[in-house]
DNA sequence: CCGGAGGCTGAACAGTCGTTTAAGCTATTA
DNA sequence: TAATAGCTTAAACGACTGTTCAGCCTCCGG
């Protein structure tokens, strides 16, 4: 399943996890150009540089929640589609750690961006909601979009200590089912 | 005011703001020994190597944070303190910056521990609370101490978006005073 | 058969990293 | 005065960083 890929891919899906794993700093292209099976030289020789991988990454991993379709500026990339993509952690883990990394790791605009795109999905799914009726109206929306969604991204972010007071040593859906139960 | 420190201190402290803003990597010896106006032997010299150095700073932000009676595992580190020593910016910035990258960037034992005696902290905040009868009893404490946490963190660790995204640069008790408004 | 194009590599580049070494300096102590 | 101890430095070390270069191999169109 993940043998059959491009060159370029498997390069750029080794670096996703190790820039994900242990920062973009700490993943050195010798490091990540060894997980993917070639040399140096062809990491660079594909994506330019470091940072032009780092974009790549960044790309692929924004495109991959968003639906692929990347009409106006990431369109839908809510704290709901995120916790319903961490259902599947198998497919998922290696690109929503990347995505926390690059949330408070990355001092570029593309990390600015992210954060931008997740908070107006959010924004947007409470005005959903209130116009169905399933929520009362807000007196300050855009306040509330902003709390929701730094606390919904929060376990996330901060999940090896979440996940680890638990008990557990990963974020399953297992161990958030066990703590949305008492938020309610 | 911070002139007559020992130098080891204005090291330490010059280490403290430097991996606070750009991480443990990225702030080398020679920008800290720069900062702190001194050459980069005399650092390894008073710390032994890096990690001491980093060492030295998780010791001092935490007992700073714990008012230095470090009794048993940091005694009193809820995030209740935390948001008090948020209402001191000036004093306490660099600090606080470099406690929340401790938490996402450091993969040492020592961030295990700090995020352990935060959740200790709120806890005991919790049950307090409960006994006080200022809150109705938990049904899972633990769970409840732990969203808590996470919660009351997550503001300060996605800082940056969080301030930015209020139209601020900084995170200044007056946008901390915007949001919490609508959260109750 | 030929020849160019692209995927791919080993070797080397200059630069930075953390760290070591040897020595200088100042101030205290005998 | 002489020596000892601690703070401080310049210079250099080997290891590692991202990157470049020259060339190999394979496939594909003439």
């Amino acid at each position: 399943m993940t043998g059959d890929l491009t060159t370029r891919a498997r390069i750029r899906n080794a670096a996703i996890e190790l820039i994900g794993m242990h920062g973009f700093e700490r993943a050195s292209m010798r490091l990540i150009a060894q997980a993917a099976g070639v040399s140096p030289a062809l990491v660079v020789h594909h994506f330019g540089d470091k940072n032009g991988l780092r974009a790549a990454c960044n790309r692929h991993v924004t495109e991959l929640f968003t639906g692929g379709n990347g009409e106006g500026a990431a369109s839908q990339l809510s704290i709901d589609a995120i916790q319903s993509a961490l259902q599947d952690p198998d497919a998922y883990g290696p690109d929503m750690t990347y995505l926390m990394r690059m949330l408070v790791d990355d001092d570029s605009g593309a990390s600015d961006e992210l954060f931008d795109s997740i908070l107006k999905g959010t924004l947007r799914s409470i005005t959903e909601q209130e116009q169905a009726g399933l929520i009362r109206p807000q007196e300050d929306p855009a306040a509330s979009a902003l709390l929701l969604t730094v606390w919904g991204l929060a376990p996330l972010v901060l999940g090896r200590h979440f996940a680890r007071s638990l008990g557990a040593s990963e974020l399953t859906p297992a161990v958030l089912a066990r703590v949305t139960l008492p938020l309610l």
